[in-house]
DNA sequence: GGAAGGCTTC
């Protein structure tokens, strides 16, 4: 009805009651071709057809000319149908190369790989020769699928007709194999095509490192690109930007933004969601914040970073607010979208708010909850106190719990001093074969606690004998743009010396202010002294007191540390930032916690 | 005769 509408409304269809042409002379037709709408002027498939059936009418749809036109139009444009295209294609009787790539295409934006593949077969087996525009085509549909077998396949193929040096070509397997995490092979490609390279070719090779989880090799090509004077494209500053975000470098990531400012006329929405991340990830919540406050519009991942960066820096209220905004706005919420407002909730201790939410995800939302949301609600509750609960949830869970769900009601029976549940966490962690030293120590520590001084030492030495190596401990900060990473007891920083000089300037300062470490969480039956030593040794002491000697007052610290922060870290950095009157902000293994003035953002529930 | 490549959240 609508599509007839506009049909009569524009007026530019022949009459549908004059008779149809009787296999007169090509020219008569394309007269009266020339008649009807502009293909991409179309606006609905209800519309298409009613050309589509002008066409058949005049019999244009048998000109092979047309006919590959009304197929491109029904593939490509925005209404399109391929179930409709489908038709239009078994209708040519001798389909060439430009209609098989147009099916392949129009597969792929319908993300129907599968299809792609079998159309790039049949044209094989039609001996309808590939020609250049094909391949990357092809390529799409393999890096969707991730099918390294078929994209290795369709590179040899590539080869043999001859298309190994089309830059268009080699970026798609950049791309393709970046897809299916081979960065060794995107690195091979990116080389072989030299000075062919294009600025796609960057940003292939540069989104299959972060893809690759290759962060700092990212940030490494990045700066190689922009000094071989590459400039101006978004697409490759927003991998750079992810790896920023998760190494913590606000200093680069501040100046990828600046850049973007001077070259990119208009920052589109992916760059300004990815600028958005960075920053809340790299502690500069606010900025983040300023960003998001300002973009005309927001889809859902630009929602999705704000509310999992609010609930990272524990700012439950804040992270609900975005959420119902984005209800507002009429977005339907995803399932990561569920993660980030579960994992606000139980950053904040809200457990009410929590379980409302989880049952409006499923009730509501029609999502049905993955393992990661049973390992929200079961942090959620298990750090409320609701041990029970949370085990009675995991053992009603729909789906066989992993080594995340146990070790989440582990440490939650850490912090509320339940033995007995710890152990059965700890069992089913190891039923999983879990190799994690942490856990180990945990139960340890609460044994140690307990003064069960020969069940800690049990678990010591049961580390030693399944042969688990602990992963070491490791804090980064960043200073003027550079990242300087300490372990536990470092002495491989060239300015060890005065870092440990400091050490012993910040101890003694907090002695005055009455501070005296709390060595219960040791579980080695040491004397009192080795027992310091140890806590003082920590990797975000020694980052921190680095920071303290190489920046400058009223510039605030920020470190990144792998493990989770221990209760007498955080009383130590909280009496730090008073004393030397800096803000600090640590991002631990889960989230991040503001030091200012003594108090920390996390008001000691974490 | 006509078409093409790259990016973001857990």
């Amino acid at each position: 009805m609508v599509g007839g509408l506009a049909v009569h409304q524009t007026s530019y269809l022949i009459n549908p009651s004059s008779s149809p042409i009787q296999g007169s002379e090509q020219r008569t037709r394309e007269q009266h071709a020339s008649c009807l709408p502009s293909l991409n002027q179309i606006k609905s498939i209800e519309e298409f057809k009613q050309v589509h059936a002008q066409f058949i009418k005049l019999g244009l749809d048998q000109v092979p000319r047309h006919a590959s036109e009304l197929l491109s139009a029904c593939t490509l444009l925005h209404w399109g149908s391929m179930d409709y295209a489908r038709l239009i294609f078994d209708d040519i009787k001798d389909p060439g190369t430009y209609d098989f790539n147009t099916m392949i295409r129009g597969c792929v934006k319908d993300c129907n790989s599968v299809a792609a593949l079998h159309y790039y077969k049949e044209m094989l087996e039609r001996d309808t020769m590939p020609n250049n525009f094909t391949f990357p085509f092809v390529l799409k549909a393999c890096a969707q699928l991730s099918g390294m077998e078929e994209g290795t396949q369709v590179h040899s193929q590539a080869i043999k007709f001859g298309f190994e040096s089309d830059i268009y070509i080699q970026n798609s397997l950049i791309n393709m194999y970046g897809k299916c995490g081979e960065v060794k092979s995107s690195c091979k490609v990116f080389d072989l095509a030299g000075t062919n390279k294009t600025i796609a070719s960057w940003s292939a090779l540069l989104a299959a490192h972060t893809r690759k989880g290759l962060w700092r090799e990212c940030l490494k090509l990045f700066t190689v690109r922009n000094n071989e004077g590459w400039r101006g494209d978004d697409t490759s500053m927003v991998s750079a930007l992810t790896s920023c975000s998760h190494l913590g470098a606000l200093d680069l990531g501040r100046t990828i933004h600046c850049s973007l400012l001077r070259n990119i006329s208009e920052v589109d929405m992916t760059a300004q969601t990815a600028l958005i991340d960075m920053y809340a990830n790299c502690g500069s919540l606010e900025k983040g914040l300023e960003i998001f406050d300002r973009m005309p519009q927001k889809n859902l991942w630009t929602y999705s970073v704000m509310i999992s960066g609010l609930a990272m820096h524990g700012d439950a209220k804040g992270a609900l607010q975005i959420y119902s905004r984005m209800l507002k706005q009429g977005l339907e919420p995803d399932e990561v979208v569920y993660v980030g407002v579960l994992n606000a909730c139980s950053h904040a201790g809200r457990l009410k708010e929590g379980i409302q939410c989880f049952d409006r995800m499923r009730f509501e939302h029609q999502i049905r909850p993955t393992l990661q949301h049973y390992n929200c609600m079961v942090d959620l509750m298990g750090r409320a106190g609701k041990l029970e609960e949370a085990h009675e949830l995991i053992e009603g869970m729909p789906i066989e719990p992993d080594e995340v769900t146990w070790r989440c009601l582990l440490s939650a029976c850490k912090v509320h001093g339940n033995l007995e549940l710890a152990e059965i966490a700890y069992r089913n962690l190891l039923e999983l074969d879990s190799q994690n030293t942490g856990d180990c120590i945990i139960l340890s520590n609460m044994y140690a606690q307990a003064k069960r001084w020969e069940d800690a030492a049990k678990f010591r030495t049961d580390i030693v004998n399944r042969g688990l190596l602990q992963a070491p401990g490791f804090s980064r900060v960043e200073v003027k743009g550079k990242m300087h990473t300490f372990v536990s007891h470092d002495w491989s920083h060239p300015q060890s010396y005065q870092v440990y000089e400091m050490l012993y300037q910040m101890e003694w300062q907090l002695k005055f202010e009455g501070y005296s470490p709390d060595v219960s969480q040791i579980s080695v039956d040491v004397n009192e002294k080795e027992k310091r030593r140890t806590l003082s040794g920590q990797s975000q002491k020694l980052a921190l007191a680095f920071a303290l000697l190489n920046t400058s007052r009223g510039c605030k610290i920020r470190i990144v540390t792998n493990i989770r922060m221990s209760r007498e870290c955080h009383e130590y950095t909280a009496l730090i930032s008073k004393i030397f009157a800096r803000e600090t902000i640590i991002k631990d293994r889960h989230r991040f916690h503001h030091f200012k003035q003594g108090q920390c953002s996390c008001g000691g529930y974490w």
